[in-house]
DNA sequence: CAGTTTTTTAGAACCATTATAAACTGCAAT
DNA sequence: ATTGCAGTTTATAATGGTTCTAAAAAACTG
């Protein structure tokens, strides 16, 4: 199993459940956005027992954490959540609540000319909302 | 009072409530970011009579929707809104959770070099995550 | 003022997320 | 293998921000 390595050096235990998330967040073609819901529902869809919700949480914060998830910034009553941590930006269409990736060749480069003392910067990220 | 003639023209009845909250919101030299909790609290130390929560969160809904005030994409449990409704973006401390401006030119020019059939951009929002 | 519509309000409901505490599992040491 | 223990999972309860509800109050119109 190609998860169990990655989860022991991360410091996660490969656990049967961890092993099943890591398939079906990582064993696609393409990336993609999901809140904990759409997870759950896709968990189901794919693997024969149930994982609990608890679970499921625990885990895709655990993988956050790790850096193999990244939030994206919404305003929505969910937590999006993205399976590509690459560097890059979002479209958000306000009429159903989807999201495009843009990539960082699609925006151009970002120059932030302000600092902030003591502090560095740890990402930027885009949001362009569309409408009709 | 000069908040009336803004509320009218907006459709919106010039109510106490929302006149008093127009004076906690708009009434101020600079502007600021804010949860519905902390503009509660801000209105029981500027106003003698108290204001159903549900009438602040009525409010400030309708209030953006009328565009005088925005909601800034951050995950956060709460949703943060800004008093400043000019183009600008955000720093977002990650240590205590505070946004701080990032005025435009502090940013430069954003160029969306890919586009969306059949939809226009309504707005472009940069947030800088801060660590230490 | 009378009638109508909008707004406010307290409280209930909703629902995503987190906490709890008991059962279970992975794993290192024996 | 077996044991012991820290790390995990689980169902369920709790939390907390936000929205809903339905009745009372306020604003508007004529």
């Amino acid at each position: 199993m190609k998860y169990i390595e990655k989860l022991r050096n991360s410091g996660l235990r490969p656990t049967k459940q961890r092993l099943q998330i890591c398939e079906v967040l990582f064993d696609t073609e393409k990336t993609f956005h999901f809140t904990i819901n759409e997870l759950d529902q896709k968990i189901k869809d794919k693997i024969n027992n149930k994982i609990s919700l608890a679970t499921i949480y625990n885990t895709v914060h655990a993988f956050e954490k790790k850096g193999y998830l990244k939030q994206i910034p919404v305003n929505s009553n969910q937590t999006y959540f993205d399976t590509n941590i690459t560097d890059h930006h979002h479209f958000y269409n306000l009429k159903d609540g989807k999201l495009i990736d843009l990539e960082n060749s699609d925006v151009g480069p970002i120059n932030i000319k302000r600092k902030i003392d003591g502090k560095k910067i740890k990402s930027i990220e885009v949001l362009v909302k569309l409408e009709d």
